[in-house]
RNA sequence: GGGCCGUUAGCUCAGCUGGUAGAGCAGCUGACUCUUAAUCAGCGGGUCGGAGGUUCGAAUCCUCCACGGCUCACCA
């Protein structure tokens, strides 16, 4: 498994050296006062002569990223959390002490103190007074000039991606600030956070194929949460009015440029409003994460750019198909829209009853033209078992999907709250699971006692978060927003 | 699961119709006290993803396998 090639080999033999010498090769602890790109910054606009003039003292830690070694001198960037700076090795004023430059290889991590300069070129250095070894580095780097571009190893080994690709670390530095300020909107809000089961008994709130596992001193299987939504609402019984919950969901399905086998999903619950609140809510949600993180609401997404100011267009969806040319005659009638959608090459289930055929035809023909921000509403009962009836219509959902970038980003609901309608709603799914649906919904007995109990009128929302990152750092792939995203082991 | 593409030195990549493996960076030795893809001189480094097959001879052609990417299917 560990392979030793020549280069490791001789990066051992100078620890060794070091060790003799005296020199700890994996030492610290090591306060430092600064970092990089604070100095870089602060100094911006300071001379040469000034710093000549009042010198400035400093102290960093971090990893040498590139040497360049002229005997008695030498330069090396350093790279810390915050970018890198340029310092200055000399003998003169280390002494005895230059002989250890020599064993640093690029990958070390040390601290050092100093004294800011500018170099003939103007660039801020630090000219070292006092250097120490922190870790020795004993696997060489990828190339300094190309970076890592292997894909596989940028995913196995996200360390080293995180090392020598600045962007990278920019990225995953931007999913953090996103999260902070969805939690920040949510709590100002009113919204407490919540924690709800990943192990269930019964998996439910979603439709999806679950991960099992096995609890051995309860002799029980439990499942993995597709989603937390039937526990924040047991939640709302209780009495809280406002929760939320930012965390993984697991579904067991296809890996995909969209799709990872754990994924971040955000799920918040308000009592007595329903899903045209949450509609508006969501635009002051998404453009204020956007503004906070990204200071626009103009975003580059591929070779286009993603327009979220709002308010964005709300189109019931029987409403797009006829947009994109979907004859209404074929709305109501089963064997006329599974024609058409034969004759569309989208391949229909024998058994497929009219609202799945719809929504086939929907993500075919409708969903890749969703490209600025498009709330989808209204969407048939029977593709929504936990969604409130509309009071006009009980053959749709008060339900809505957000779509961003041909994905959807969003889905959300008002709450079903009538534990009889729920209950034959669990049924009907019951009886498709008999049949051979997989993925239809299990009967959760414990959740229709909770609606027994009276829940108050609610609307509910997931937000993906892996998508929503994806569309605000323009990744085209869910692998490149998860820090370690699922692969195959290796060998 | 299907289709297409990829896998060669630590990294980034060449390697033609089959003839015995190359460059740049990194590394090692030496020179050099303002360089920044430092420079100069010299040197080392390979199970060509794995296993079979065809052939006098395979990184190269064929088959199978592994892993990855894209895509379709699947998937709120």
């Amino acid at each position: 498994m560990r392979e030793i090639n020549e280069l490791i080999e001789q990066r051992i033999k100078k620890l060794e050296e070091l060790r003799q010498s005296g020199i700890e090769p994996f030492g610290g602890p090591f306060y430092a006062e600064d970092h990089a790109s604070d100095l870089l910054n602060k100094f911006d606009s300071v001379t040469k002569e000034t710093l000549e003039a009042s010198p400035f003292s400093c102290s960093l830690a971090g990893r040498i990223i590139s040497i360049r070694d002229f005997g008695k001198a030498a330069f090396a960037h350093i790279q810390d959390t915050t970018g890198k700076i340029q310092v200055y090795f000399k003998k003169d004023i280390l002494g005895e002490k230059h002989s250890v430059v020599k064993k640093l290889d690029i990958g070390d991590i040390i601290g050092l103190k100093g004294r800011l300069f500018r170099t003939k070129t103007k660039e801020l250095t630090v000219e070292v007074e006092d250097f120490i070894l922190l870790t020795k580095s004993l696997r060489p780097l990828p190339e300094k000039w190309h970076g890592l571009r292997d894909i596989e190893i940028r995913y196995r080994q996200r360390y080293v991606d995180l090392i020598v690709n600045p962007q990278v670390r920019e990225t995953f530095a931007k999913r953090g600030a996103i999260i902070k300020a969805i939690r920040d909107f949510l709590e100002s809000n009113g919204f407490i956070e919540v924690e709800t089961p990943m192990m269930q008994p019964v998996p439910g709130g979603a439709i999806a194929k679950p991960f099992k596992t096995h609890h051995i001193a309860l002799g029980i299987d439990l499942y993995l949460r597709i989603a937390p939504e039937l526990y924040l609402k047991r939640l709302l019984v209780g009495g809280y009015e406002r929760v939320y919950e930012l965390n993984k969901n697991f579904r067991n399905e296809g890996i995909s440029t969209k799709h990872n086998p754990e994924f971040t999903m955000l799920e918040f619950y308000v009592a007595y409003r329903d899903y045209n609140f949450l509609m508006s809510f969501t635009e002051e949600l998404i453009t204020y994460v956007a503004s906070w993180t990204l200071g626009t609401l103009k975003i580059p997404y591929g070779d286009t750019t993603i327009d979220l100011t709002p308010p964005w267009p709300r189109i019931p969806m029987f409403e797009a198909l006829v947009q994109k040319d979907v004859p209404p005659e074929i709305l109501n009638d089963r064997e006329k829209a599974k024609a058409w959608a034969e004759a569309h090459t989208i391949e229909i289930k024998g058994d497929a009853t009219l609202p799945k055929i719809l929504d086939e035809i929907f993500k075919k023909i409708v969903e890749p033209e969703l490209v600025q921000p498009t709330f989808i509403i209204d969407y048939p009962v029977e593709l929504s078992p936990l969604a409130k009836k509309k009071k006009e219509n009980p053959e749709l959902a008060e339900r809505f999907e957000l779509f961003i970038a041909s994905q959807e980003i969003v889905n959300a609901f008002s709450e079903l709250t009538d534990p009889i309608d729920q209950c034959e709603r669990f049924m009907k799914q019951v009886e498709a699971k008999i049949k051979g649906d997989e993925e239809a919904h299990w009967m959760d007995e414990d959740f229709i006692r909770a609606l027994e109990y009276g829940m108050p009128p609610a609307a509910g929302e997931g937000i993906g978060i892996d998508r929503l990152v994806m569309v605000l750092t323009n990744s085209q792939s869910i692998r490149d927003v998860i820090l370690f995203p699922q692969l195959k082991p290796e060998q």
